[in-house]
RNA sequence: GCCCCGAUAGCUCAGCUGGAUAGAGCAAUUGACUUCUAAUCAAUAGGUCGCAGGUUCGAAUCCUGCUCGGGGUGCCA
């Protein structure tokens, strides 16, 4: 039991005592905001002294006089306009951190009432190259299936691959009419990506020179408004001349932006024509955009041609994917793709349909919502399903298979919109119980403040990342650590350099976008994985030095002592894991985690500057020491497992 | 046009279901290694929390308007 849960249980019976509501004001007990006022503060007694209309002073003695804390806190304080100031027990505290001691789950309870969530997260499109916007989904969806799964729920984790869009009409026509045979006898997956990207560039760039002269034409025109703004006199009438000012400053931002998609498209048309093969199949293709999407529509439709073909592809591409899952460590329960529920998209229409909840409009089924212009389009015009369909249709399996609880879709902020339709469909067909929830993520940026691109302008490759960073932390380890072997680096880097991506995906506010940075992300320094391994590293270093038997620290503990007041507030710090978690889960954020994380690590650091174990002044001393010490360790280490990120015992 | 999101230290970001003097890391300056790992610690400096109003005992946090930026917007995913 961690001592905020504690305190609000405490609370919780004075406090229904007065008021019919009570959860809004035990969400009001939290921790201090600043040590010197103790540990937590319970600021409920300002708003119950309003809403009962007397004074808040009063009511917060009254609440101290009600409310058991006497084994729980040796000071209760009564403080400014009614904040009651709590400072934990130290026995209390001693006794929790002897509980977490011998204890495999660091003392954190299990949930009283386990629920089952289905975690939707990383979702990549087979067949397409994973990128760096793959990374982010992937990895919190990953923390927050673990952490659920550690604090008692069930968490069922599907990776809802694209593994039926257009892609597959794209490499059906490499594959017909580009294939290098030799080359897709040795090198499979690396032909069929070949043949992506080939066929990729073809259609881009008659995409490219269709839509290059509108464009071209739409900057003229845009040109022409300017210089009518430019020319027209606002007459002395500020008002106005503001208005002309912001015209033009819009107008100017426009020709920016058009400017650099024209300059894209001349791109995607260079690397054509600048290469003579690519150039003659541009030529002889110039169908290639509406006949690659025949390809996916015959493949839809069952063609058996077709059919085998992505029977003979798919799998070779899941292979490839792996790889890249197996570097990462990431594992999940179920890979059902879009694929798996193609035959289920007309029931759904239908069944919709029979509910009288769809509507016919310019030839396309949809549902009309109340909260949006827009209907949820469920059936093109031409027959042809959406996403959306088969994401409804995934909720009726999800719920019917697993009666899910909870579903978290780890998307992309920018699908917000469609997650909102989509719940509110979900809701009215009739699973109206489960709570759905879109856990939303911002973009990673590069250094320019726009999404991170290469040079070129593409999206930056996953494998390429993962090669870069642990790369880079090799040289990191191989610098620091000259007298180790280069397999003792090679392990070091991988550690670091995964964990560091990791981290530094992890440890921002999902709802935020943030900028990619190598350097920072594998900093010697600073918020950073590596901050928190070193600081596991450094305990291990104690264990060893001191030769400490853990096995005995952890079946036999001593008592703690608190000599210096660092060691308190480390063990203070240390039973707050569970706070940590349940924080976490409260709003999906994994980012909670790190911050505990990263100052559980900041206190260890502090009493490793102050508190010598093997020096202690006694032995009673240094075996409180040790325990404070492994039981770090073991809470870094498991906090950073909950993330996905390993440790190291020397580095 | 409409909808959503953002603006916090020089930089990168926490904090946002209202709480006490707004935090961290980096960068800058200073100090600490014959010491359990200096991939560390200690200290200094750095802010009209975009602007203007409002709500109240109390606002970075809630509301309104504005400025700037990003995203989305019926047959892509």
């Amino acid at each position: 039991m961690n001592p905020l849960s504690e305190i609000r249980a405490r609370f919780s019976t004075t406090l229904s005592g007065m008021v019919d509501e009570s959860d809004n004001l035990l969400a009001m007990i939290r921790p201090a905001g600043d040590s010197k006022f103790g540990d937590y503060q319970a600021n409920c007694a300002m708003p119950l002294g309003k809403q009962l209309g007397r004074s808040p002073r009063e009511i917060a003695s009254e609440i101290c006089e009600s409310v058991q804390l006497d084994d729980l806190c040796q000071k209760v304080e009564i403080a400014g306009p009614g904040f009651i100031n709590l400072t934990i027990d130290d026995a209390w505290l001693k006794r929790g951190l002897t509980a977490a001691l011998v204890d495999d789950r660091l003392g954190v309870t299990r949930v009283s009432e386990p629920k089952t969530f289905v975690i939707d997260y990383s979702s990549p499109n087979v067949a397409k190259p994973m990128h760096v916007g793959h990374v982010r989904s992937t990895f919190i969806g990953d923390a927050i299936s673990k952490v659920l799964r550690f604090v008692g729920h069930t968490a069922i984790s599907d990776n809802h691959l694209g593994d039926w869009g257009t892609q597959f009409g794209m490499i059906i026509y490499g594959y017909k009419n580009f294939l290098d045979e030799a080359a897709y006898q040795q090198e499979p997956v690396a032909e069929l990506g070949r043949l992506y990207k080939y066929v990729r560039k073809l259609m881009d760039y008659h995409a490219a020179a269709k839509r290059l002269p509108e464009l071209q034409a739409a900057q003229e025109e845009l040109k022409g408004k300017q210089t009518d703004l430019e020319s027209t006199d606002s007459q002395g009438d500020k008002k106005a001349e503001k208005q002309l000012k912001k015209q033009l400053r819009q107008l100017r931002s426009k020709m920016e932006d058009q400017a650099e998609a024209v300059a894209g498209l001349e791109a995607k048309i260079l690397e054509v024509t600048s290469d003579p093969e690519l150039e003659k199949d541009a030529v002889a293709h110039p169908n290639i955009n509406q006949n690659a999407q025949l390809e996916t529509a015959a493949l839809h439709e069952g063609d058996a041609t077709n059919q085998g073909l992505w029977e003979e592809f798919l799998p070779l591409c899941r292979q490839d994917m792996q790889k890249i899952y197996d570097r990462l460590d990431i594992k999940f329960d179920y890979e059902l793709g879009e694929s798996f529920y193609h035959n289920e998209l007309a029931n759904v229409v239908s069944d919709l349909t029979d509910k009288g909840y769809t509507k016919e409009s310019d030839g396309a089924i949809c549902v009309f919502l109340d909260n949006h212009n827009a209907p949820m389009i469920i059936q093109k015009r031409d027959g042809a399903y959406l996403y959306s369909t088969t994401d409804l249709a995934t909720i009726q399996y999800r719920m019917e298979k697993w009666n899910a609880d909870a579903c978290l879709y780890v998307v992309d902020h920018r699908q917000s919109e469609h997650f909102e339709k989509l719940f509110d469909v979900a809701r009215l067909w009739g699973f109206d119980e489960v709570e759905l929830a879109h856990v939303a993520f911002g973009t990673v940026m590069g250094p320019d403040g726009k999404p991170y691109k290469t040079r070129s302008g593409d999206t930056v490759g996953l494998s390429g990342l993962l090669d870069e960073a642990e790369n880079r932390a090799l040289e990191i380890a191989t610098n620091q650590n000259p007298e180790l072997t280069e397999d003792r680096h090679r392990e070091i880097a991988n550690v670091i350099g995964i964990g560091g991506l990791k981290y530094a995906d992890l440890s921002h506010n999902r709802g935020s976008d943030y900028e990619f940075s190598y350097e920072k992300m594998l900093a010697l320094r600073g918020n950073t994985a590596t901050y928190l391994q070193y600081s596991y590293a450094r305990v291990q270093g104690i264990l060893r030095r001191t030769e400490a038997d853990v096995d005995a620290i952890r079946t036999n503990p001593g008592e703690f002592i608190f000599e210096n007041d660092v060691e308190r507030q480390l063990g203070l710090k240390l039973i707050r894991f569970g706070e940590a978690l349940d924080e976490v889960l409260v709003e999906y954020k994994p980012n909670v985690l790190c911050n505990y994380l990263f100052e559980l690590s900041q206190l260890f650091a502090q009493f490793f500057d102050k508190c010598s174990v093997k020096d202690a002044n006694s032995e009673d001393l240094k075996k409180s020491r040790l325990q404070l010490c492994d039981l770090t360790a073991r809470t870094i280490r498991g906090g950073l497992e909950l993330l996905g990120i390993g440790v190291l015992d020397k580095m």
